[in-house]
RNA sequence: CGGGAAGUAGCUUAGUUUGGUAAAGCGCUACGUUCGGGACGUAGAGAUCGCAAGUUCAAAUCUUGUCUUCCCGACCA
């Protein structure tokens, strides 16, 4: 492609409204632009890096064995009301009516649609298994867009969709996935990892992320410093802290003036935190609950609505609370409460310990579990950095990643819900295991540009960049550069390189800006020593820097590549 | 949905406190000088100051409402 005939531009400033580095840099590179708050359109270079990616993923799909659809995105609401999921997308989905009033939606995912396809072919057992999947728009109004590409209202995805017999053959569906998984970002040069994550609307047995990590990543990823475990905090399940049992003491009321967090407790009582807990008040689906977690732990909303098993949880308001008991957030216990009281397991090894007395400026010390009454006990708590991992001895750190991709063993929920059923060798009816595999392509190109970049700009792996090589010629109007420069646009055209001819009328500085800006991952520099076949030739991430002779160019980028 | 910030030329911003009809840099056009790291000079084009009401002789500036965008949180395959 030569410059001087493209739609391309650049901006010099910085965009006000794009915070991200990613953002900030796909939009000032004219790769992209904003239309709407998480709207975007793409521009020539960044839809061919967008396609780049698309094709990285088709190439590995089409490797497993998966075949390529494409679903409407337009979708009958009806479909979704039939799987029960109308009223958990709830507000997340854009609705419209047609002419006759009929509603539909733009589809924020495309599972029943899979599943109606998957049955036009699936009647016996010998029709499975198979994959099918589609590279397409998925439309979600989400409460905050943010971050550029990475959380926005329209986004790519790539989502496949595995049909079974069985949960064993679904294990091997399963891996196939995970490996054309991992073959796909590592093509795309991405740092990710892998972490146990909650399955969340999609539901299904087990789900994997795969996390980019960055900055600025909306989710914390746990990991052990010397085993393979990784989750998202979400779920990374913790070891309850080993405590010798003390000889049970009677219970004591204290009066405790002022005192209502637990650092007050702490400091007032002169008290280890490992000796106090802490009780917290939610809302679950809207009756009021009590969790009691150890002093310095932070509760956790995923686990805790799970071992609840309510969908809706949030923590009560002063009103909610005055309903229960008198007494201010920081006064309360578990003792002669009327409420359920949800245990962690932490303090199910407490004893003697400090808690409020639910009458403000008092507070109960050497408290025992049998002193009150537990609905039930479970891991309601999140995990923290230098805690044992739950798997092995060694120690957890955590890191900020953005999802990129998922896979989820979905079992039988779908296939029961709408009827999707094949006849084994026996001659009975049985539901088709089904696993879905999705990747956000946008937003890996978000990912690798946040972890990619230097203060000139992107910085793209050669796999997914715009194009390969760049070639800069510094002055259009001296006619053996341009001739150079020609020939050696063709020729690398030939070899099946991907080239940019920059031969806009620019200041030379001026191009070599914008090149790095773009994040060309070669440039070749056509000046004065053309004359004498010399070029200069220069990557962008600063491992190459040389001259060289014109004739031995296209070998060494051939290697480069 | 809660909290914070912001909307003035294509872009980045000043001007708003203390009302008097809009300014700069970049970009753009023309000419000249330049020409290997976002050149310089001269001359231009380009803004009903987000929108709507209100106060006032007079509103970018004050008041109210509204829309939009970003950030933190809640939410979120």
């Amino acid at each position: 492609m030569k410059l001087s005939n493209c739609f391309f531009y650049t901006i010099r400033d910085d965009i006000k409204d794009e915070d991200s580095k990613s953002g900030n840099l796909l939009v000032r590179s004219g790769m992209v632009k904003k239309e709407a708050s998480g709207v975007y359109m793409f521009m020539p270079m960044g839809l061919r890096v967008k396609r780049k990616i698309e094709n990285i993923i088709r190439e590995e799909m089409d490797k497993a064995g998966a075949n390529e659809v494409l679903m409407p995105a337009l979708i009958p609401s009806e479909i979704f009301q039939k799987s029960n999921r109308y009223d958990s997308f709830g507000p997340d989905m854009f609705k419209l009516n047609d002419r006759n009033e009929r509603e539909f939606c733009l589809g924020p995912t495309h599972e029943e649609l899979f599943v109606m396809a998957a049955k036009e072919k699936i009647k016996s057992y010998r029709d499975l298994p198979f994959n099918i999947y589609q590279i397409q728009d998925k439309f979600r109004d989400e409460a905050r867009p943010r971050f550029g590409l990475i959380r926005t209202r329209e986004f790519t995805m790539k989502d496949a969709y595995s049909f079974d017999t069985n949960k064993e053959t679904g294990e091997i569906s399963y891996q196939k996935m995970v490996e054309a998984y991992k073959n796909s970002f590592d093509r795309m040069g991405i740092d990710y990892r892998i972490v146990r994550a909650d399955t969340g609307v999609m539901g299904g047995d087990l789900s994997e992320e795969f996390q980019a990590v960055t900055d600025i990543g909306e989710d914390v990823l746990v990991m052990c410093d010397s085993c393979s475990f990784g989750s998202n905090i979400e779920v990374a399940p913790v070891k309850a802290m080993e405590v010798a049992k003390e000889e049970k003491k009677k219970m004591e009321l204290v009066e405790t003036p002022g005192v209502k967090s637990i650092e007050d407790v702490v400091k007032f009582l002169k008290v280890d935190i490992n000796k106090t807990v802490k009780t917290l008040v939610y809302s679950a689906d809207g009756e009021i609950i009590l969790a009691l977690v150890k002093g310095d732990r932070e509760l956790n909303d995923t686990k805790l609505s799970k071992l609840l098993g309510v969908s809706n949880l949030e923590l009560a308001s002063e009103e909610e609370l005055k309903k229960i008991v008198d007494a201010g957030f920081g006064s309360l216990g578990p003792i002669e409460i009327d409420a359920k009281i949800i245990m962690d397991n932490e303090v199910a090894n407490m004893s003697n310990f400090v808690c409020g007395a639910n009458k403000d400026g008092y507070h109960y010390i050497n408290v025992n579990v049998d002193d009150f009454k537990v609905y039930k006990q479970g891991d309601i708590v999140n995990i923290r950095e230098g805690d044992s991992c739950p798997h092995c001895s060694g120690k957890i750190y955590f890191k900020k990643g953005i999802e990129i991709g998922n896979t989820f063993k979905l079992g039988t929920k779908y296939s029961e819900a709408l009827d999707l059923n094949y006849l084994d060798e026996k001659n009975q009816l049985k539901p088709v295991y089904m696993g879905c595999y999705g990747i956000g392509v946008a937003r890996c190109m978000a990912a690798i540009a946040e972890q990619m970049s230097d203060e000139y700009g992107l910085v793209w792996p050669a796999s997914i960049a715009p194009f390969q090589v760049c070639i800069t010629v510094i002055n259009v109007k001296d006619e053996i550069q341009m001739n150079v420069a020609d020939e050696l646009y063709d020729e690398l055209k030939e070899e099946g390189i991907e080239v940019l001819l920059d031969d806009r009328d620019e200041r030379a500085g001026v191009k070599f800006k914008d090149a790095e800006l773009i994040g060309i991952p070669y440039r070749i520099t056509v000046g004065k020593k053309a004359n004498d076949g010399i070029l200069e030739l220069k990557s962008r991430n600063g491992d190459i820097n040389m001259e060289i002779l014109k004739d031995k160019i296209i070998d060494e980028i051939k290697s480069c590549l």
